[in-house]
RNA sequence: GACCCUAUCGUCUAGAGGCCUAGGACAAUACCCUUUCACGGUAUGAACCCGGGUUCGAAUCCCGGUGGGGUCGCCA
């Protein structure tokens, strides 16, 4: 059986980044029928806060990522981490570090200034035959654990194939604060063995914390679950992202009238691949999802590509639910929906043309507001000649009995006609009249969607 | 600095030694469609980081360099 979980901290909102290593644990488990887990990991309680959680909680409600067990709060969990560091403690794998935070910053900057790796240097480790001092009076100990000094630590990645670490490279990291707080790089090692997780899907800027894992995990007797690092997203302009550059929310795609299939499926096919697949269901990326086909170098977001795939579901979703998104925008502008019965034809007229909700929007806006055309595009459009053939076609439309594309188009047509007339002449200052602006989707469709009674108001008021 | 990861069109990627005169997609450009603007269609340009090996043969394997990234917290 397979178990995958995604152990956000809750110090921000969900990120485009957190979303893709989310979505590739969630795929992972679907394909293999096996479990998804949401963990919260909140120790660091002067980071994490509640309203983080709940964003979190809600940027993956809204991509569709429901998990099947959690989600699991860490700091409901102290008890059982002060339980096994008690144990270890029995054990001899972890040991009392009287060390202070002074001494370790000498330590520090002088190995640092011998251009060594920073670490622990072993002061408190016991060792057969060492004698240790006696501990300093006041001084609250930390625990570490006592990490093997020699051969190797190494594992198959999912991601980036086989990686070995040296030993002799780790040093001995605190697993218990003075505090008696667990640390992260323990919590984790403890809920991923209880949790029974068997594949551990992260950022790969977790592969430095990974052979330790492994090495607790030894100590505990417990098994190694597999792990796949996932290489991070770079921003549209090659940067990194952080929070001061570009490392939105993904409920801000949702604001920027992003449809959450597209986000999904973009995301999927960044740092994945099926062959030449570009754009596929959920289920599809589930039923196909396997780790031999991740990128293991960081991929670079592009919101051109993003934007087309948005355009692409845009298109094929129900005009229903879009008009339920659209008339939610509307809202938001002040615009009196309730008074727009004909929404739902207009975003059926324009969903096949926008990029996005909130141009969809945009578009629907004058059907459902008296336009007021500026006088500049009515002075450059609305000639005298044209006003007179406006009229005419005005008293034609008026006389009409089917208040119908087909209709419509022929009355246009008949105008054209009896005027000697092309299309152009007519229709852009027709669309300037009524929707405020010279471009719109085939006249005879504005015209059928907008209905007679705006129509005829709206030429009425100009003409 | 040490350790670890990484490198194909501008971008996402296909590519598991011959199928590669390197394929697809986004973007770009041109043309077509047309009732304007879009949509759509067709076409074009555009890449194997560098240097050594291994091999009959390397984008693919090995080594070295260079570039990029990550990590070195009583943060996660």
């Amino acid at each position: 059986m397979i178990r995958t979980r995604f152990a956000p901290s809750p110090t921000g909102y969900l990120h485009i980044g957190g979303a893709r290593t989310a979505l590739f644990a969630w795929a992972y488990a679907r394909r293999h029928h096996g479990t998804f887990i949401l963990r919260i990991e909140d120790t660091d309680v002067a980071r994490s806060t509640p309203e983080a959680v709940q964003a979190i909680i809600d940027g993956m409600r809204w991509l569709g990522m429901a998990p099947d067990e959690g989600p699991f709060y860490q700091m409901q969990r102290m008890d059982r981490y002060k339980e096994v560091i008690a144990q270890m403690l029995a054990a001899g794998t972890a040991y009392h570090c009287y060390t202070s935070r002074e001494e370790l910053d000498a330590l520090r900057a002088g190995q640092e200034a011998n251009k060594q790796k920073p670490r622990y240097d072993g002061f408190w480790r016991p060792e057969p035959g060492k004698t240790l001092p006696a501990p300093p009076a006041g001084v609250a100990p930390v625990v570490r654990f006592r990490n093997p000094l020699d051969g190797v630590v190494a594992w198959d990645d999912l991601v980036k194939g086989r990686i070995e670490f040296a030993n002799a490279e780790l040093d001995d990291f605190i697993i218990a604060r003075a505090d008696g707080t667990p640390t992260y790089n323990f919590c984790v090692v403890v809920d991923d063995w209880d949790m029974q997780i068997t594949h551990v899907i992260r950022g790969d800027d977790h592969v430095n914390n990974t052979p330790r894992q492994i090495n607790v995990l030894r100590a505990l007797g417990a098994d190694v679950p597999e792990y796949g690092h996932l290489p991070m997203i770079l921003g549209d302009d090659g940067q990194k992202l952080s929070k001061r550059h570009g490392a939105v929310s993904v409920m801000q795609y949702e604001e920027d009238g992003y449809l959450p299939e597209a986000v999904l499926n973009y995301l999927a096919r960044l740092g994945w691949s099926h062959g030449d697949e570009e754009i596929f269901s959920m289920e599809q990326f589930c039923a196909w999802f396997e780790f031999d086909h991740t990128s293991s170098s960081a991929a670079q977001f592009n919101t051109e590509k993003l934007n087309w795939l948005n355009a692409h579901y845009l298109k094929l979703a129900d005009a229903g639910r879009l008009a339920v998104e659209v008339r939610r925008r509307l809202a938001a502008q002040g615009v009196d929906v309730a008074n727009c019965p004909i929404l739902e034809s207009v975003v059926a007229l324009y969903k096949e043309r926008a990029g996005n909700l909130n141009e969809l929007a945009d578009a629907a806006h004058p059907f459902c507001v008296t336009v007021h055309p500026s006088p500049e595009l009515l002075a450059q459009h609305l000639t005298e000649p044209v006003r007179a053939v406006l009229i005419s076609l005005r008293d034609k439309m008026a006389a009409l009995t089917a208040w119908q594309a087909a209709a419509l188009s022929q009355a246009v047509k008949e105008t054209l006609a009896s005027h000697a007339m092309k299309m152009p002449q007519l229709a852009i200052p027709l669309r300037v009249i009524l929707l405020g602006q010279p471009q719109s989707p085939t006249l005879d469709a504005v015209l059928e969607v907008l209905g007679r009674e705006r129509v005829l108001e709206r030429l009425g008021r100009v003409l």
